[in-house]
Parts: structure tokens; sequence; C-alpha cells
DNA sequence: GCCGTTTTCGGCCCGACTGTTTTCAGTCG
């Protein structure tokens, strides 16, 4: 798949174009390519060879031939000359909040500037704020904005953003004694990290919503504060920062505001052009026909007035659900997930009983549950040797007798091992209700030896699941460096299903993959991979991803009765 | 660079805030 270095590639390609001062909407134009391209569930090459490429929309003819040269040579010439004419540390300056592309050339063109260090000394020498359109003011926003660079490292998870938005929603809900404040913008599409957090207040009194806003005891740092807009630096438990913004309008413009900052971009800028050719015009206060609204209270008035029907905001990233709006799946649902099938215990690195987790599920609505302990291999996780998987294995079949309304599954989460053997015998994972196998160690090997690896593993009629597939760590480590649609094709051949793990520092699958899993018709298994009775409630993170993926209930394994469970199991194990 | 109920040229989403400016450019979302 050569999507992510081509999405990567035409990304760079507008950075690059922008800095040196080329047509905006060109730029644009390689930014929607860039970010297409990465949504696109099949391979760009295979599509090239298909002849189809130039009817994905936003990939016109020169685009195309970009991607055909790369195909052929590894490399687009465009993108070689962009980049050897402008110094190699300077597209990432436009990453610091308060410098764009405009003065970044500034910096470059009059003070050669050509990457962090020297703009931070031309800052040190007082040589930025003396150059025209530059001051004192704009230069202290520079600063402050690489010093917020260094210590949020960029995105944050959307585990570590989820509370403190409801705790600032709260906050400012008491604070400023206001009826309504929704959280917005990428976490209300639960997308895998955000950049920041956007809340959306309905209000009059903007100025003084504001102020109280800015004044919470959370707040570290103020950086805008206007009549209905507001944005603010807070500490998150994990030491770094996250900006807040707060946007107050009035009630009748509620449903656009709440439409137009959930986003998309991409999204929206579809919904405008619609409203357009409507002779319409769509903004955050509203859809309107010349002067007059005509929607904006609630969100489904706009999509209505545009033929639509509502898109849930998980789905808003323009990757087809406008032209598909028809023809959505009905998505994946919290309460359509009967069990989690993917937790530990305190048999290996888990820091709860198998009763405590059992009991906690129960609480949870679930109807069964795997408790699926690392093998004997990862001892660094206290991995269960036989005798002690044997306990368990004991322990549970005990427990079941005194439990009422859920059920435990033996399982285990068995490492595969360098050459995809697995780290118990056949004889003991047939005393299993559930294995999971999953890539602990050699994550770096090449392409072809992780895929194979995988594969092999998949073959074993014990394996009902992979877990992790990716073995991805957010803002931590890469994935694999894994072949995806070799992994789904041999996932449906085999009949194994692909784990979407949803705890929050993995979420692997990713969306798109997820997406990819079940149109191809894989099955996905949900598991929140809990060390603990808390983290059972992340099974929300992994929902929703799916929802971004499109997934729908029949999509998801552990949506299944226990006993249809059971059996997707045994047809596996039967086959063999 | 893309696209077409303005259809092969000439547009391309829209508004708030800030700072450096005397009326607006740059940045951001």
């Amino acid at each position: 798949m050569i999507n992510r270095e081509l999405a990567s590639i035409f990304g760079q390609i507008a950075d690059l174009l922008e800095i040196t001062g080329g047509d905006p909407f060109r730029v644009s134009a390689y930014r929607r390519a860039a970010r297409t391209i990465e949504g696109l569930a099949e391979d760009a090459a295979d599509l090239l060879k298909a002849g189809t490429l130039e009817e994905v929309p936003g990939i016109g003819k020169s685009t195309v031939e970009k991607i055909r040269q790369y195909v052929a040579e590894g490399k687009i010439d465009l993108h070689q000359e962009l980049l050897a004419s402008v110094p190699k540390g300077l597209p990432a300056l436009l990453q610091i909040p308060g410098l764009g592309p405009k003065k970044v050339q500034a910096a470059w063109k009059k003070l050669n500037v050509q990457d962090l260090e020297d703009l931070k000394k031309s800052i040190a020498s007082g040589q930025l704020a003396a150059l025209p359109g530059f001051g004192a003011k704009s230069v202290d926003n520079i600063r402050a904005g690489i010093e917020f660079l260094e210590r949020s490292a960029g995105r944050t998870p959307l585990g570590v953003a989820w509370p403190v938005a409801r705790t600032l929603a709260e906050a400012l809900k008491a604070a400023a004694k206001v009826r309504r404040v929704e959280v917005t913008g990428s976490l209300r599409r639960w997308c895998e990290t955000i950049g920041d957090v956007d809340l959306l207040v309905a209000g009059t009194e903007g100025s003084r919503i504001i102020r109280t806003f800015t004044s919470l005891p959370m707040v570290r740092e103020v950086r805008a504060a206007g009549e209905t807009k507001g944005s603010v630096l807070v500490a998150t438990p994990e030491g770094t920062d996250v900006q807040v913004d707060v946007r107050v309008v009035p009630r009748e413009s509620f449903g656009a505001a709440l439409q137009y900052f959930t986003g998309s971009k991409e999204h929206n800028v579809r919904l405008r052009e619609l409203a357009i050719r409507k002779k319409w015009k769509l903004n955050e206060y509203g859809l309107f026909d010349g002067d007059k609204q005509i929607a904006g209270e609630d969100e489904a008035g706009i999509y209505r007035k545009l033929g639509l029907p509502l898109i849930p905001p998980e789905l808003r990233e323009d990757r087809g659900e406008i032209d598909n709006a028809a023809r959505l799946p009905k998505l994946l649902e919290d309460g359509d997930i009967r069990g989690d099938l993917h937790m530990h215990s305190t048999y290996s690195d888990g820091r709860n009983t198998i009763e405590e987790m059992a009991e906690a599920a129960q609480a949870l609505g679930y109807e069964y549950i795997a408790i699926c302990d690392h093998s004997r291999s990862e001892t660094i996780a206290n991995g269960m040797p036989v005798e002690r998987l044997f306990r368990q294995i004991e322990e549970i079949r005990r427990l079941n007798k005194t439990l009422k309304g859920i059920t435990v599954l033996a399982g285990c989460e068995c490492d595969i091992l360098a050459g995809g053997k697995l780290d118990y015998p056949d004889d003991v994972l047939a005393q299993l209700d559930l294995v999971i196998a999953s890539v602990h160690t050699g994550l770096g090997q090449d392409r072809k030896t992780v895929t194979a690896r995988t594969i092999k593993a998949m073959q074993n009629p014990y394996v009902a699941v992979i877990g992790h597939p990716t073995g991805r760590l957010l803002g931590r480590r890469e994935a694999m460096d894994i072949d995806i649609d070799a992994v789904i094709k041999a996932a449906v051949e085999t009949h194994t299903a692909l784990e979407l793990n949803a705890s929050w520092q993995r979420l692997d699958l990713k969306d798109t993959h997820a997406r990819q899993a079940v149109e191809a018709g894989a099955v996905l298994a949900l598991g929140t991979d809990a060390h603990s009775t808390e983290q059972l409630e992340t099974m929300a993170y992994g929902v929703r991803t799916a929802r971004r993926g499109w997934v729908a209930k029949d999509g998801v394994l552990n949506t299944r009765t226990l006993a249809a469970l059971r059996k997707f199991i045994e047809t596996k194990r039967r086959k063999a």
C-alpha cells in the first residue's frame, strides 16, 4: 500500500508550495489530494492500474500523472524540485501556532531563517520583531507557540482529551450559569488524537461567558478572549498542555454552530458547496437564503434542508459520507456490545481478580467476557506458564458455576513468536474458549516477515482473533510495517477475527483499516485490553473508532450472542 | 490543481481575533 507515502508527499508539496508563495487554491488542491489518498480503502497503485484513479473526487489528471511517476520511479519531480528550493527545516515551522506561510517566508527570505534553531536565534536577537508585519506581540506569540509545541508534542490522545473536556464543560456550565455546553470539533468526531478541545456555549452575553471561561481555575494561560471566542491552555494529567477553544452563539444558531465546529473542515466545505448550488449560504450562524435564516437552530435541520440525513459526527470526514448519504450503514452502537473480548487479571499483569473483572463487566451490562492473560514468553508482563494457565482455567470453570447472568470465557493472549509459531502448543490452546494471538516482540521486522508471521498464526485453528494487528502505540510507537491488505484477506480466508483494540493508546485496527476489513468481509473483535476494572469503560473508544470505520453491528463478533460467538470459534476449529 | 445546473475558463467556504496598522493582512479553525 503506497497510500501513506503518497499522502505524505502531497502534504509536503502543499506545505512547500505555500512557503514559496504558490497559488493558495493549488495548495488546497494538494492538501485535499493528500487527505483523499490517505483515506482510500484501496491501494492507489491498484486504482492506477485499473484506470479508475481519476474517478476519485479530488484526484485529477495532474495528480494521477504524479502518482504514475511515483509508482514507476519512486519519486515525483515537483516534490524533488520544491525540496531542493526550500531549506529542509522550514516546513516544520508551519506547525508552530501563530506562524503561517507568509511569516515563515518572510523570516526565510529576509533573515535567512532555515530551521527552528535559526528561528529561535532570530527571536532572541530581536531581528524577527524588527521585520515589517512582525512586532513584539506577534513574536511573543510565536515564542509561546514554540514552547507549546515542545511541551505538548503535538496532538493529544482521545482518551486524555475527553476527561479534560467533560470536566471543563461541567465547570463552565456551573460557573457561567448557562444551559448548554457541548463538546464539538475533532473530539466529537472521536478522532484518535485531537489538536485542541472545542466547546460551544449557547448564550447571549458573550464577553461575560468568555471572561468566566478564561478565569476557570484549571486554565494555565489565556491566548485569546473576545466577544464570542476565547482560547486557553489547560494542563492534562499527562503533564502536557492542551488548547481549549470556546465559542458562544445565540440559541437560534446553536445547531449551525454545532455543525460548523464539529467539522471536519473538508466535510463542511462540501456542505457549503451544496448550499451554494442551491443559491444559499451556510455559516456558523445558520443556513441563509439571502438574509433569511432557513435552518440553524438544530443540526438536523441543516442537513435536512440540504437534502441529507443527519450524518453521524464520526463519519464527517469527507470520506464518501455525503455522496453515499442515502446508503449509510446503521452504525454500531455502545449498547450493541454484549461482551468484552480482551482483558487481563492478576494471573498475569492485571490489577484485579477474575471475579472483580466479571462483576465490573456485569455492572456494564455485559453477558460475557473473555479473560485473556499473557502467555508464558511474555515474562515482563508476568506471562503464565502452562501450569498457571491450567489453574486459571479451573478457577474460571468454578466461577461460572456461581456467577449469575454473566459468563467468563477462559482465554489467553498468546504471543506470536518470531517465526509465527504460537507460545503454547495446540493441545494447550485446545483447552481454551478463546485464543487471541498477538505480536509483542520483533515489531521492527521487515514487512514480509511480520506479515508472514501474522498470517501463519491465523492459520492455527485455535486462533480466533489477532490482537492489536498493527502494534502501534499512539504518539509513542509506529505501527509495524505490515501488509494490512494481505492480513485482511487472510482473516477472511482463515475465518479469523481481527481485533479492534479499544485502548486509547492503541485503537488498533484504526478507523480506515476497520472499514477496509469489514468491507472485505472480515469480522472485528472489540476488546478493551483492560488491566483494571476501570479500564473496561474504554470500550466507548473502540465503538467510536469502529463507527468512524463505517462499521455496523453485524461486522463485530462481540455483538453476537454467546452461543453465536462460540459457534464462530467452533467453525474454524472444525474446519481444521 | 480541480471542477462543471455559471461546464473547458474562471471560479474555488466563511468568519473571528490579533497585531500592526490607519483600513487590513495573517492566522486559525
